[in-house]
This record gives C-alpha cells, structure tokens and sequence, in this order.
DNA sequence: TCTTTACCTCAAGTATACTTGAGGTGCTAG
DNA sequence: CTAGCACCTCAAGTATACTTGAGGTAAAGA
C-alpha cells in the first residue's frame, strides 16, 4: 500500500507540518504508522484526514470532531452519528444562505466604490448608494 | 431619529453586549453617541455593525475591518477600497465553492450512516462505501 | 568525515476574538 | 429610602487552534 512522508502530506493538504502532528497529538489523526521515528501516512490516514478538513472547514470545532470521530470508531450507536451529522447538515445548510446573502451586500459594496471611482475619474456625478437595492444583486 | 439602547442592538444583532463594548473600543464602531454614560446607537452605527457582521461572517478578520473602514472613513485612495472588495469578493466565491462540495461529502456521509443504521434495524446487509459516489450528491 | 536535510519530542508561546470580574453610577418601583 | 436593574469602565482572564523553539537522531550527498 502506498505511504506518505509527512512533507508530501502538508503539501497535499496545504496544511503546515506542526497541524499534522497537532492533531495526531489531540487524537483526530490516529494510527499514523511510523519507519522508526518518521511518521508514514497510509490511504486511512489520509481519508480521515480529508474528513477534518472538510468538517472543519464548514465550522465544525476540533472537539466536535474528536466527538464525531469517536462515535464512528468504537461502533457507537449509530443514532448519535446520525444525528451528529444532520444536525451539522443544517448548519451548512444555513451557512450556506447566509453566505450568499452576504455574498450580495459585499458585491452590492464593490460595486457602489466601483462606481464611485470611475465617476470620480470621468468627472461625473457620485452615485447613490439608494440606487443600489440588494434586489439588483 | 431613532436610537437604541445597547441591549436592544445586542438582541438585534444576535451578539453580547461585551461585543459591542469590544467592536467600540477596538475601533470598529465609532461615534457611538452617549446619554450620560449609557450608549445610544443610531442608524449609521447599526449600518456599520451590519457591515461588521457581514464581513465577519465571510471570513474577515477584525484587523483587515480596521483597514477596510479606515479605507472607506478618511476618503482614501478608492483603488485600494476597491482592490479590497474584490479580494474579498473572490475569498467569498471560493468560499462558495469549497462550501458546496464539503457540503456533498457531509451529506454523503450523513447518508451513508443513516443507511448503516436502517440496515441494522431491519437485519439486511450492511452498505458499501463505495455505493455512495460524490457525483450522487 | 562532515554537514545538510528531514525528520523527531516535548514544553512553552502566540494570535484572535472575545468574556469576565470588580467596583461604581443613576433611574425607578415598592 | 432602599432595592434592583441597566448600564458603565478598565484590567485581567479565557478558549481555540495552532506555532515555535530547544535539543536531538538518522541517513544521504560532497
């Protein structure tokens, strides 16, 4: 089976050296078979490793993760994981809206600068910022 | 025009009052006016902390708030607003983005869990991981 | 043989974003 | 008049998620 130094496996990630071994040390990274002292990262290490990123990335805390991870390995009830990962699928679902509400007031913003910025080196009138409803964004 | 007590921006606003303290003191939210000692906030300082919470939630970091008000309040150079909102804007697209496929592999995880548990509840085969392509969900 | 490179451990330090606590003021209801 | 509430300041404390530093090993290239 295929292994991976810990360098190829920051880069892989983009994610610094220290956190790989940060989050062996606080247990979200197990079992990371070593050639002496090195550690040598299989295909499991790395699945579980895309996992925290893709939790972590949508919010989840390291603890919550611990959480999760613990009910998945020791086979837990399975309603606790279940209902672990729905109630974390509601919150990227509103994460998800509320972003690209504020994906629309930034733009809406950048517009508004944007166009006060040509105006301002055309010679012509500010614009309003009434004339820029969130409806047009 | 209309003022509101701390207390009732704070409930708005879904943030703790020592928030607002802080948002003030570090500069992020000025011109608070004042009855007495107490504050009083104003429509501009709800825009602002609308702003705030907006750009907040998307991923900026107080400091780069400080810089993109201080952008914005002392009428500075508009290409460096400008420039601003648009890194921004393309942080907040990818952020989209990324947000979306995580989304995916959650859903397929949640959906894989609650088909393990069904399984067990009615005594059938277990389901295999590999049945469950991302290009399903 | 030297030294550079790539790792290692373990303890302590750091950045960000708040929160908490001590001690105090000023209005209002009983 | 006094109790309680809503607010205040200022300094210190805290949680999360890492990062850094000191001191060391082991193998590979010059």
């Amino acid at each position: 089976m295929n292994t991976y130094t810990i360098a190829e496996v920051s880069a892989k990630f983009g994610l610094p050296i220290s956190t790989l071994r940060y989050y062996e040390e606080i247990g979200l990274l197990p079992n990371v078979a070593r050639d002496g002292k090195n550690r040598l990262y299989n295909q499991d290490n790395l699945d579980r490793l895309a996992a925290i990123c893709c939790f972590k990335d949508t919010g989840m805390t390291l603890k919550e993760l611990q959480t999760l991870f613990q009910y998945e390995d020791q086979d837990h009830d399975l309603n606790e994981v279940v209902d672990l990962l729905q109630t974390h699928c509601r919150r990227v679902e509103d994460q998800l809206v509320l972003l690209k509400e504020n994906q629309r007031h930034i733009r809406r913003k950048l517009q508004y600068y944007t166009d006060i910025r040509d105006a301002q080196l055309n010679h012509q009138p500010h614009p309003d910022w009434n004339d820029y409803p969130l409806s047009k964004f």
